[in-house]
DNA sequence: GTTTGGTTCTGCATCGGTGCAGAATGAGCC
DNA sequence: GGCTCATTCTGCACCGATGCAGAACCAAAC
C-alpha cells in the first residue's frame, strides 16, 4: 500500500504545476515534494507526471487518478471537520484550578488552543496554593504535583514531571563561575526558602549542601526567590517551569536535578462528563506538547 | 492539517482492539502506532480512543470518526486498484536490448515486477553488444552506457551511473595487502582488457599505472576478466554491477572509481506509444531503486 | 499464590526522511 | 547576446521518526 499522505502532495502539485509551488503550500522543501511524488509513482507503478523544466504536468494517468485524489481529499476534510465540529458541540462551564505557576505557564498558554476547539466551553481558572476540593466541586479539575497524597475517588492522567534544578544570575555565575560538582557548593551563597516553601526538598537539599552561614536570602514565594536570584544574591532550587523562559538566570548543569510528578485530576464521578472528559484529555495533549518546559533545556 | 497516514493506525487499531496487532497488521513497530495514535489524537484534537492495560477501546468520538475513516480507506483503495487495473490494461509486446551484463543484473531482477504491473505486455529481451538501430525498430528499448554518441530522434532517460573500480581476488589482497594509493599499484600483477575491451578507459588506466611486464592476463569478454580476478591472477578495473556481487573479490576502496552515464533510450516516434512510455517509465524507477548495484557499495 | 501471556508506555540508539546549498537547464525579457 | 527568474534534481548534514529492549501492569490460567 502506498503512503497516503503523498496524495496531498500529488494534488498540490496537479493543482499549481511545479512541485516549488506545491512545497510551499504544503509548507515543507521542494526536495521533499519531488522525492514523495517519486516514491508514490514507484508505489502505484505508474508516472503521474510528465516533468519538464517548467514545472510538473499531469500526465494520461494522472488525469484518470486525479478525481479519486480528489475524492479522496474531501474524505479527509469531512474527517477533520467532523472531528472540529465535535468540539463545537460542547456547551458549558469548566473550572480549573492550579497553583499560580502552573495556571501561568501551562494553563494560560494552552486557552487559545481550548478556544478554537471548544468555543462554547467557558474555562475558569483558579489560582491558589490551597487543595480544593474536587468532590464537593470546589473546582472540576486540578493541576497537582507530588505523588504522595492519592485520595480515594480522584483520578488522575500524569503529566510530563516537573523538574527543579540549582540556577543562579549569569553575572554570578560568571563572576565565580559554575559549580561543577556538589563538593564545589560550599563556596557559593545560596538563597533558601522560608514559611511553606521551607519544606521544599529542593531547597532543603542546597540549604544543606551550603556552607556555614551561606544563606544570604530567605523568601516564602517563588517570585521572590526568582527575582533574588534574578539580582545574583546566590544560587537557588527552582522549578524548570519558572527559571526556564527567564532571561538572566543559568543552569548548573552539572547539579542534581529533582524531578516530580504532575498530575491533572478530576472527580471519577465526572468520568463519563460529556464536557468534562474531552476537555481534559485535550488539555493533556496540549500540556504534554510542552513538556521540555515543565523539563527545562 | 492532520496526516492522513495515520487513519491506517486508527482503523486497524480499531478493529484489532490493541496497537500491538495493529503494528503487526502494518508491519511497524507497536511503539510506533501508539505515537502516531496519540500525535493524531493532538491534531484532531480528541481522544479517539480510550486506553487500557487490555488493550485500546474505541472512545465515543472514535466510534462517530469511524466510519468516515472507513470511507477515506474506500477512496484510498479505489485510487490504488485504478492504478493496478490502468496496467492490467495494457496489451502488446516489447523488445528490449542491452549488454548481457546489464540484461542479467538490471533487467532480469526487474521482470517480475514488470509482468505483475503489465500482465498482458510480452517482454522480450534481446542481449547483444550491438547497437541496435532503434530507428529502424530493431528493438523498442535500448540500456546504453555512455555518453558520447547522442543520436537524433533518441529520447533518453538517465539512470544511475555506472561506476567502474579496481578489483582483486581476495587471496590476492590478503597476501599483497590492498593498494593504499596509486603509486603503489606499480607492485601488482594487473590483467588487461583485449580486442574491443582494450579501449575501455578504466582498464587502459590501470594498465598505464601498472609496472613494466606487470601485464599477466587479457580478455576480451568481462566474465573472463571477473573469472580470471577471483582466480587471483592480479588487479583488474571491473564494474560494479559485474563485481560487487561476487564473492570472492575486493574493492580496492582507495583507488580512482570511474562512473559513466547509463540511459534507458528509445526513438522519439514512440513517446506518446501508450505501451512504450508506461514501461519505460515503470522500468527506469525500477532500475533506480538499485543504484547501490550499479554504483558498488 | 504463582506463572504465563498480552498489553501499554518509556529511554535510548539508529536510520531514513528532510532541509539546505548549489549545479544545471530553459524560458522570457531587455 | 546576456541577464534574470523559475524550475528540476543532486550531494551532504542533520534531526526527528522509528525500532529495540525493558519496565510496569493486568487478566487469566494453573
Amino acid at each position: 500500500m502506498y503512503d497516503w499522505a503523498s496524495i496531498r502532495d500529488f494534488l498540490l502539485t496537479a493543482r499549481l504545476g511545479s512541485t516549488l509551488k506545491a512545497a510551499q503550500a504544503l509548507g515543507v522543501n521542494q526536495t521533499t515534494v519531488m522525492r514523495r511524488l517519486r516514491q508514490l509513482e514507484a508505489d502505484l507503478g505508474l508516472s503521474l507526471f510528465h516533468r519538464h523544466q517548467q514545472g510538473y504536468r499531469l500526465s494520461a494517468e494522472g488525469q484518470e487518478l486525479l478525481p479519486l485524489a480528489e475524492e479522496m481529499e474531501r474524505q479527509a476534510e469531512a474527517l477533520g471537520a467532523k472531528a472540529r465540529e465535535r468540539g463545537r458541540q460542547l456547551k458549558g462551564t469548566l473550572s480549573i484550578t492550579a497553583t499560580e505557576l502552573a495556571a501561568v505557564r501551562l494553563l494560560a498558554p494552552a486557552l487559545p488552543a481550548i478556544r478554537q476547539q471548544f468555543p462554547d466551553v467557558s474555562v475558569k481558572i483558579v489560582t491558589t496554593d490551597a487543595r480544593l476540593d474536587l468532590q464537593r466541586g470546589e473546582a472540576d479539575i486540578a493541576i497537582r504535583a507530588g505523588g504522595a497524597n492519592e485520595q480515594p475517588g480522584i483520578v488522575r492522567q500524569r503529566l510530563p514531571d516537573s523538574v527543579w534544578a540549582i540556577y543562579g544570575g549569569m553575572a554570578l555565575l560568571e563572576t565565580m563561575g559554575e559549580p561543577a560538582e556538589e563538593a564545589a557548593l560550599a563556596r557559593y551563597p545560596v538563597i533558601a526558602g522560608d514559611g511553606p516553601l521551607a519544606l521544599a526538598e529542593p531547597l532543603v537539599w542546597l540549604e544543606r549542601q551550603a556552607g556555614e552561614g551561606a544563606v544570604v536570602h530567605r523568601s516564602n514565594s517563588l517570585p521572590g526567590l526568582l527575582a533574588a536570584t534574578k539580582a545574583g544574591l546566590g544560587l537557588c532550587a527552582l522549578p524548570a517551569l519558572a527559571a526556564g523562559m527567564e532571561d538572566g538566570l543559568g543552569l548548573c548543569g552539572a547539579l542534581r536535578r529533582f524531578p516530580s510528578p504532575v498530575w491533572l485530576c478530576y472527580h471519577e464521578t465526572r468520568k463519563a462528563d460529556p464536557v468534562l472528559r474531552p476537555v481534559a484529555a485535550f488539555l493533556t495533549q496540549q500540556i504534554r506538547q510542552k513538556r521540555q518546559l515543565l523539563e527545562g533545556s
